[in-house]
RNA sequence: GGGCCAUUAGCUCAGUCGGCAGAGCACCUGACUUUUAAUCAGGGUGUCGGUGGUUCGAGUCCACCAUGGCUCACCA
């Protein structure tokens, strides 16, 4: 017995070696297909009697002796198959009886219902299109090892049909929000996926290298910085949807490259973008999963516009009991921090104080959707302070689910204060934060021949995704996530 | 990176106190022309994740390693 190969699959590579010996190409020629599964089912009145033809998956097979009943499984679902030996002759029979659950076929027949109901395919010709040399994993359990359906997502796919669901409404989403956004004149654009500089976000790049240039890339972090050029270059309405990649740890709500849709608008402010946040978002999922009212996590979701909106002071105030208008320095906003128990640096600046006091009492508690408004600035650096407190910025993160969704701000176009707050970025490099932006002297000058007032958006697709179709793992939404190699 | 858990047939999983490696599906042989988790009669197909160790004897106990899951940390 060889080791290169299980019985079966011994077993399968011999039928292949008969299937040439009687003149059958096991990877067969394309089959026109007129119907598919689910459509020969849902309107079997109408194809009754009526010769069909469609391809697919052999997943079941019941052979009778001279006569077999199959289920095929194509993209639309499975649809029984129907073939007797004194209807497509000896020969064919007989080549049929080398087939094996997994291989592709194309049938043609007649449309009927067998005494027990079933909408099934009485087979007259067909052909095979691809014998399979592995036996597909088992029927009834599907494919459970996580591990393998990530690797093999196209077994997942064969044998579990909600897995096909999920990524099929996947789709619909991603075309949702880029007919929302075009239906109100946004302009799609395609900015560079390598930087020269990783910016608009904090977080740690992929680094790469360019060998005729000579000299070394970064994988983006964001498209931010590019598309609020495309602003000051007067495109008023732009968009971009696409991938984006962070060097950081693997979660079920973080993969190392994720979709993020981002808009920027010129002429409007956060306000808007809290507007068309929750247009949006409950319009897309209305569309594509027909409610407002979705099931997440065991409990109902409701999406319908207008979300609360809190801002992060009084969020602190009401889930931590910590009021921060009264605490106007780091020197009293660390101790407050540590009397609730959080570990805080010396020095560390009161913005951020406050976003770890946020994160750590406020977000557990979010579950409906819900704006958090006017972030600290120390903790964005690219949003525009605001009038009345320049400690705070106007910025906003849309919750649903507990999970952050969205994050919008007014845009900084004051490139003066812009770089300054580049150089605080700067001195949290220095004193060892990786993720801390870089200086971008080429968006600073950008900015130097000014920019409009602008309001800007950024989605994080795959966790809209995860919403929309309630999954409690990114890895459940991106087709091929992130895996090391096995062995 | 830390903690916990998992890894046994192609797939889904059992495996007791350390004593001959098991079941269902799939597969193989045979019967069967309306079955549908088809049925009936027979057949076990295996580097028990890997490497060491303890032991008369290890799937089982110990150590280390690998991969994955959950979780904490990190991070949007």
């Amino acid at each position: 017995m060889t080791e290169l190969y299980s019985e079966q699959e011994l077993v399968r590579r011999e039928k292949i070696m008969k299937l040439l010996s009687l003149g059958v190409n096991p990877y067969g020629e394309k089959y026109a297909v007129t119907h598919h599964a689910a459509e020969i089912i849902s309107r079997f009145d109408a194809l009754e009697g009526r010769l069909i033809a469609l391809s697919g998956r052999l997943m079941t097979i019941r052979s009778h002796g001279k006569a077999s009943f199959a289920n095929l499984q194509d993209e639309s679902g499975q649809v029984q198959i129907y073939l007797r030996q004194d209807e497509v002759g000896e020969e064919s029979y007989g080549i049929f009886e080398l087939l094996d659950i997994g291989d592709l076929l194309g049938v043609s027949g007649e449309v009927f219902r067998t005494r027990r109901g079933e909408v099934t395919v009485s087979v007259k010709k067909w052909s095979l299109l691809a014998k399979a040399l592995r036996p597909l994993p088992e029927k009834w359990h599907g494919l459970t090892n996580v591990d393998l359906r990530y690797r093999q997502r196209y077994l997942d796919l064969i044998v579990n049909p909600e897995v096909r669901k999920v990524f099929i409404l996947r789709s619909k989403i991603v075309q949702g929000i880029r007919d929302y956004l075009n239906n109100r004149g946004f302009l799609e654009v395609e900015t560079p996926v390598m930087h020269t500089l990783a910016g608009g976000a904090s977080a740690r790049p992929f680094a790469t290298y360019h060998n005729a240039l000579d000299m070394g890339l970064y994988l983006r972090i964001a498209t931010e910085l590019h598309l609020k050029r495309l602003i000051v270059g007067g495109l008023e309405k732009v968009y971009e949807m696409g991938r984006i990649f962070r060097n950081e740890g693997i979660s079920t709500k973080h993969n190392p490259e994720f979709t993020s849709v981002e808009i920027y608008q010129a002429n409007a402010d956060y306000e808007d973008m809290m507007v068309l946040t929750e247009e949006l978002v409950s319009s897309v999922a209305f569309s594509v999963c027909g409610s407002m009212q979705l099931d997440c996590q065991g409990q109902t979701l409701d999406l319908t516009p207008p979300w609360p909106r809190l801002t992060m002071l009084e969020a602190v105030k009401k889930f931590a009991g910590i009021d921060f208008r009264e605490i106007g320095t780091a020197a009293e906003a660390v101790p407050a921090a540590r009397q609730k128990g959080l570990t805080v640096k010396d020095g560390t600046p009161r913005g951020e104080v406050i976003n770890e006091i946020f994160e750590e009492f406020v977000e557990p508690h979010l579950f409906q959707p819900i704006f958090i408004l006017d972030y600290p600035v120390e903790v964005s650096p690219l949003a525009k302070r605001r009038g009345d407190d320049p400690a705070m910025t106007y910025r906003f993160e849309a919750f649903l689910g507990g999970s952050e969704v969205a994050n919008a701000f007014t845009e900084l176009t004051d490139p003066i204060d812009q770089r300054l707050r580049f150089e605080q970025q700067l001195s949290r490099r220095a004193a060892g934060d990786e993720e801390a932006h870089m200086m971008d002297e080429d968006f600073l000058q950008a900015l130097e021949y000014g920019m409009p007032p602008t309001g800007g958006l950024g989605i994080g697709v795959d966790r809209l995704v995860m919403m929309l179709t309630d999954s409690s793992s990114i890895r459940d939404v991106i087709l091929f996530p992130t895996m090391r190699p096995r062995e």
